[in-house]
DNA sequence: CTGTATCCTTAGGGATACTG
DNA sequence: CAGTATCCCTAAGGATACAG
């Protein structure tokens, strides 16, 4: 636990890794327009710190040379299953939950298959590089 | 994620759900003494600020009146599949884990198992009330 | 034993200007 | 676009003494 927490126990790592595993961001920029509003010398360090445990990896696209992307390890990937739990027991306990989210219905009814899915998806877009639009999740 | 961040994402809160949840510890003193070292106007604040998230209720001993015991509430051990799943997640990556500790066998082998035992163990302490000992988790 | 109340320090991080 | 470099400030929290 104690490793766990020293990874993404941390606002910021958390909430990237969030937008990276779960809303498909892959740029500076997406970040940086992340709803919380992180700033750019924490954004920096936090790439930095993420890639440094192995979480993201950093790519320079060899065609446009100034833009640079970040795609989720394996390592990170595996975080999913723990995630999709965090997400459903928030669901669950959060006040603020009006009507269960189609995902919620989706992982309730099959997790695995959920899971999965993810999976199948994210491999394409990091196969693809496509700048993915996030997902309805 | 937002809501279980701001319930847990603090350092402390998720040390005092790890200990509640995963050591059986029930009393102040017990995570006074937590390997972290809160200090106590800490402790006070994050046992105040948990329980007003509705994830531990404050109970004073009948008898002797002078020792007070805290308890995980029900949405508390919802929590328990998403920890376990960080919990694998840590063993699997952490490169200071040397050989899989048995409960990482055990809930490879049968991770719905596992929650259901920790599930039965834990009311059982509960019910009697007893400061359990660490469990080997 | 279970907290409260203070004091004090420091590091985390927001704002902003700048660069290749 | 993707950062780097400062400046500044505040709130989180350690230490400690005290209390019911």
């Amino acid at each position: 636990m104690r490793y766990a927490a020293g990874i993404f126990g941390d606002k910021w790592c958390f909430v990237l890794l969030r937008d990276v595993l779960l809303h498909g961001k892959r740029y500076y920029g997406d970040f940086l327009g992340s709803e919380e509003g992180i700033s750019t010398n924490i954004l920096a360090n936090r790439l930095a710190q993420l890639e440094k445990s192995e979480m993201l990896t950093r790519h320079v696209d060899p065609v446009k040379r100034s833009r640079v992307y970040y795609l989720p390890t394996r390592k990170a990937r595996d975080l999913l299953p723990a995630f999709l739990g965090l997400m459903m027991w928030s669901v669950q306990h959060d006040p603020a939950t009006e009507s269960p989210p189609s995902f919620a219905k989706a992982m309730t009814e099959d997790p695995a298959g959920a899971v999965a899915w993810y999976e199948a998806n994210i491999d394409k877009v990091n196969a693809t590089l496509v700048d993915a639009s996030p997902k309805s999740l």
